[in-house]
RNA sequence: GUGGGCGUAGCUCAGCUGGUAGAGCUCCUGGUUGUGGUCCAGGUGGUCGCGGGUUCGAGUCCCGUCGCUCACCCCA
């Protein structure tokens, strides 16, 4: 008998990790929206088309990894994989590009992919994203990376290392990969079988095979055969970068697995969190917008998750929500002048909880100390009684003044 | 999809070479008639993931299966 449990790759989100994310999303508040970007929600599926045109066909995201279905009228739909196609969807649905450019916007939503799941990687997970569309200037990539470095830091990630590059056009990319299969080939006797056999499929990852060091170093780099244009904009991304004292390591080896991305790239690894090191990462997508669909639009955004922010980072102790006054009551009589009580306070502005599972008085106290409850107080066969937990004091009070005394007792 | 590790109470785990299920924490009750934080006692709670096999007997051995987890891959 099978038990019935959470799907494969998801989680529930428990009180305790609830505060910790919730600290994740006030955090990216304040340091998004100092920076002028403004909230967006967009739906949590979208036709497959916009993923298929936005991220590409031949990426692993769209091959392999979506939860895609269709709808009583036979329309495809799929789980939104990733932020930034449907925020383009939505600049250009909404004809944003009447607003002032470039438009900032930025996100916490949850996706979904259908992989493996490991550390850090899940089948539904949260990602905090911005998207800055509408300019082409390298300011906005270099305040997008400092954004994400400031935000990071502001949650007390360890072990941070930024990465960066510049892929340049697609048209330059695709030239470069080209030259790479060609020396590959060249060299494929001394390459790892496992390098050889994807060749055609991602080239690039022989940058990272173990024992051709030597092999790869004399090998071409996509960032020495940038055109005049996107070198001219690497190189002010990184002089605004040296500026603001953003370090940074430049890895001409650095690819993103969605084909959207042109010019600068870049990503963010912790070393606290495994295999899955990336916490979050980015680049320009100039042709994006064109792409599915909107005028030619250039655009810079990052995503991060958030279970790898909360893995990469110092767990601020969790504080339960404060109890100013816990009803406790004898007489099973007493519930409904309990119940009128704990409303009333609550009304006040008090935090105030009712005995609720019909404990022992000896129970109640126990239960009143452990949500730590300031004020207790005691409907009784004399009446009430106004118990500090604090100092143990204990007095009969009128009915009606609880409230009253437990705010001026609070005060003190 | 492929490989390694692991699956015993709500949680963390112990159960030696097979002998009939335990601890700590949590929770509830009680320790004089209605009073917390410490302490003491008692109690609730498990078809030992599931199915088959070996055996007089299996949580313990074997096979299968499912799940979790880590890694490859890929990425947030």
């Amino acid at each position: 008998m099978s038990k019935l449990q959470a799907p494969r790759g998801t989680f529930d989100v428990l009180p305790d990790d609830a505060d910790a994310r919730e600290a994740v999303e006030r955090e990216a508040r304040r340091v998004l929206e100092a920076a002028g970007y403004r909230r967006v929600e967009t739906p949590t599926f979208e036709a497959t088309e916009l993923f298929a045109r936005g991220v590409g066909e031949a990426t692993d995201i769209v091959r392999k990894e979506m939860f895609t279905f269709e709808d009583q009228g036979g329309r495809s739909l799929t789980l939104r994989p990733e932020g930034t196609a449907p925020v383009c969807r939505a600049y250009v649905e909404h004809g944003m590009h009447k607003h002032a450019q470039p438009v900032r916007l930025w996100y916490l939503s949850s996706f979904y992919r259908h992989e493996a799941p490991q550390a850090g990687r899940y089948r539904q997970f949260w990602q905090v994203g911005a998207e800055a569309i509408g300019s082409d200037d390298p300011a906005v990539d270099a305040e997008t990376i400092l954004l994400l470095a400031d935000l990071l830091d502001a949650l007390n990630t360890h072990g941070i290392r930024l990465r960066i590059s510049s892929l340049g056009t697609p048209e330059t990319r695709a030239a470069y990969r080209e030259e790479l299969q060609a020396y590959l080939r060249a060299h494929e006797e001394r390459l790892p079988r496992e390098v050889a056999e994807r060749i055609d499929l991602n080239p690039l990852r022989a940058f990272d095979a173990a024992g051709i060091e030597d092999l790869m170093a004399d090998a071409p780099k996509l960032l020495d055969r940038l055109d005049a244009d996107d070198a001219a904009h690497f190189a002010e991304v990184r002089r605004l970068l040296d500026g603001a004292g953003v370090h940074y390591d430049v890895d001409p080896t650095l690819v993103r697995g969605l084909d959207y991305y042109t010019r600068t790239v870049f990503e963010f690894e912790s070393s606290e969190l495994g295999a899955q090191s990336g916490v979050g990462g980015g680049g320009r997508y100039d042709r994006l917008v064109e792409m599915i669909g909107g005028p030619d639009t250039p655009g810079c955004g990052w995503a991060a998750g958030v279970e790898r922010i909360l893995l990469a980072a110092d767990r601020p102790p969790v504080a339960p929500p404060p109890v100013d006054l816990y009803v406790a009551f004898v007489r099973p009589g007493d519930r409904a002048t309990a119940f009128a009580l704990a409303g009333e306070a609550r009304r006040a502005g008090l935090g105030a909880q009712l005995e609720l599972a019909g404990r022992s008085l000896k129970g109640q106290l126990k239960q009143a100390d452990r949500v730590g409850a300031r004020f207790v107080a005691i409907l009784g066969e004399e009446g009430t009684e106004l118990r500090d937990m604090e100092s143990g004091d204990q007095r009969a009070v009128d009915a009606g003044r609880v409230v009253r005394e437990v705010i001026r007792g609070r005060e003190l």
